[in-house]
DNA sequence: CCTCTATGGCGAA
DNA sequence: TCGCCCTAGAGGC
């Protein structure tokens, strides 16, 4: 489940937990050791960058994780059951407990080495204060995908491909259109939708992009439970009815990842005839 | 039971 | 571009 902004609400979830706390830490599963490290220490802080995430602990110590494609890190209220399944890592507190199972990356990095990994991200749309026009000096310069510009973490934060299908749509723009050959209004107006969608996010915990004026109600469709959770435009619907134009969504591989577009709001880019 | 898929990213070829 | 890592759930037989 993991795009920025389910990092960026687990990060808040296991501040509200654990911090200020001197937690338990283990690796049930037994492939994070380093969890003995930080076991029976305070926790500081829980903060994400992208889809990163980095529980600080006292004495300059910090797991980072990064979840991949299928890794959860689920926080519950009250005592621990014992654990079930692959539990990589288990934080614990006598009013809370954290498990971790899937991720790809569970480590226990210095400060330097958080700041090198925070370092190497564009900017986060989830990030008070970043700076669009860090992204927007790579895209303008480049002759890739906008497509695949969105799902490069130097390039931009955060987005994954459910934000990449649905920003383009709402914005009408072909996955395969050259970054460069975005005007700097369009990109801009991207990166306050996102700051908007990733915001909304954050505090429901799944990805809903469908404008009012689009939504079964309003279009008098039957409504719907998509597989991951939020109403989207084309995220995964490929072969069916666009909710706008009723065109038949479209899919097709990009760098391993599936792109999802409507042929019909989101025409194929044409460059303007020069002279 | 098996196979496939998934909101990611890495390194080898 | 491909294979591979991580895990769980869905669907087919």
């Amino acid at each position: 489940m993991p795009e920025g902004h389910t990092l960026h609400r687990l990060a808040g979830q296991l501040s509200a937990a654990f911090s200020g706390q001197v937690v338990r830490a283990s690796s049930p599963q037994g492939r994070f050791a380093d969890a003995v490290h930080v076991d029976g220490t305070r926790l500081l802080d829980a903060t994400s960058a992208g889809k990163h995430l980095f529980v600080e602990f006292e004495g300059d110590l910090f797991v980072h994780v990064h979840l991949g494609l299928i890794g959860k890190f689920d926080v519950h209220a009250g005592a621990a059951p014992p654990p079930v399944g692959q539990v990589r890592l288990r934080l614990t507190v006598p009013t809370a407990y954290a498990d971790l199972r899937g991720a790809t990356q569970c480590d226990l990095v210095s400060r330097d080495r958080r700041d090198t990994i925070v370092g190497a991200l564009g900017p986060d749309p989830l990030r008070p204060g970043a700076d669009p026009m860090r992204a927007w000096s790579r895209i303008s310069r480049s002759h890739r995908p906008i497509g695949d510009l969105l799902m490069d973490q130097a390039v931009l934060a955060g987005v994954g491909n459910v934000y990449r299908a649905e920003i383009l749509f709402r914005h009408r723009m072909h996955p395969l259109r050259p970054g460069r050959t975005l005007r700097v209004s369009q990109f801009r107006a991207m990166w306050e939708d996102l700051v908007e969608l990733m915001g909304t996010g954050v505090q429901t915990g799944r990805i809903d992009t469908v404008h009012t004026e689009h939504t079964p109600e309003v279009m008098g469709r039957p409504p719907r439970v998509d597989d991951h959770g939020g109403e989207v435009y084309v995220y995964r619907r490929a072969g069916q009815a666009c909710h706008v134009c009723g065109s038949r969504i479209r899919t097709e591989p990009l760098q391993g990842r599936n792109l999802f577009w409507c042929p019909g709001c989101q025409p194929r880019f044409r460059s303007r005839a020069v002279k």
